[in-house]
DNA sequence: GTCTATAATTTGATAGAC
DNA sequence: GTCTATCAAATTATAGAC
């Protein structure tokens, strides 16, 4: 990957993350770059190229950056935190969605390999948290994993959304904090 | 209002809560309709009135069928169940999302009269949620019941995203579920 | 209220020069 | 790799006849 590719890809994700995929055009893309249109398409031929991989990107920078922040004495609660605290980053950082969320809003819209692409964020986070929680001291049947994965994605799904919309980005740490009062962190030390 | 308006407003929810706000065109609408794209600019002179009176019309009729399945009688636990069962009911009738919580993904492409709503939306199910958890014997604070409405609002709100991207709307009863281990039901007699 | 016709703009995409 | 030039299609929107 050319690192002219990357920058596209850059500056494609800044905008993708504010407006969606249906409301960002190649020119708005090429203006913020500094070249023409015509010159995006000779690094993704077709705008669902540049859909699916720039989710597909997305996902692995985002599983790659939990897993760098995670130690072996960490417990549940302080890895589910992280979790948490990297929407309320995402968010307050410059204001912008998560790309997958927000694409996922547009599923019915959106090429079919990005929309699978967006799949796969939303298949990769479940299994990171439910290889979180397996970790736990506390022994989980397998339907328990999975819901108390999709619970703590779709919580914090909902959290972005709803705080972008209202501007207020507190609603992450608002739900982060009445996560403790569930039964999600059985082992909790502390 | 006319029963044509409501009529082309009918098309156009459903339209948008397929494809989002930028994703359907009035020639779309219109051919759904079975008139021509001039007549929708009839009716709605720009694509922003429409969009602003769909959001309007949405967040009513949302808190209206709310206010309806309650009774006087019925435990906090019961409405916040109904109010569960009220997204999974619009995601599985017909596979679509909630209007406002995919206009809300787009919030930063809308225009400024249409986003007002949807923020205006979120605040309508924040300050019924409230009235809800006040009713409840438990006394909370402000700030207890705002953020305890916040979480079960950003609850469904993502579990809705993710369980329609995964063509798995039974995530949001997987959630509804998960919300009994919580201390929101701090008075739940069952 | 609905139509035809059309304007003005934007979009995704391609051909071919450099 | 980037450009100019251009295309075909789609978009929001308006004017004016019926």
């Amino acid at each position: 990957m050319s690192s002219k590719a990357e920058q596209i890809m850059d500056e494609a994700e800044n905008l993708a993350r504010s407006h969606g995929y249906n409301a960002f055009s190649f020119r708005d893309l090429a203006a913020k770059v500094g070249i023409k249109s015509a010159s995006v398409h000779y690094h993704f031929p077709t705008k669902a190229d540049l859909g699916a991989a720039l989710a597909k990107r997305y996902t692995e920078r985002f599983i790659s950056t939990l897993n760098h922040c995670i130690e072996p004495t960490d417990t549940t609660f302080e890895i589910v935190q992280r979790y948490g605290e990297a929407y309320y980053q995402a968010l307050v950082q410059d204001g912008r969605m998560c790309l997958c969320g927000l694409f996922a809003a547009e599923v019915d819209s959106l090429p079919e390999p990005v929309a699978a692409e967006v799949q796969r964020f939303f298949e990769a986070n479940i299994n990171w948290l439910k290889d979180i929680l397996r970790r736990d001291p506390h022994v989980r049947s397998e339907e328990a994993l999975e819901a108390d994965a999709t619970f703590i994605l779709t919580l914090f799904q909902g959290a972005m959304l709803v705080g972008r919309t209202m501007n207020q980005p507190e609603a992450i740490h608002t739900v982060m904090e009445k996560l403790r009062g569930t039964d999600i962190y059985t082992s909790r030390v502390n």
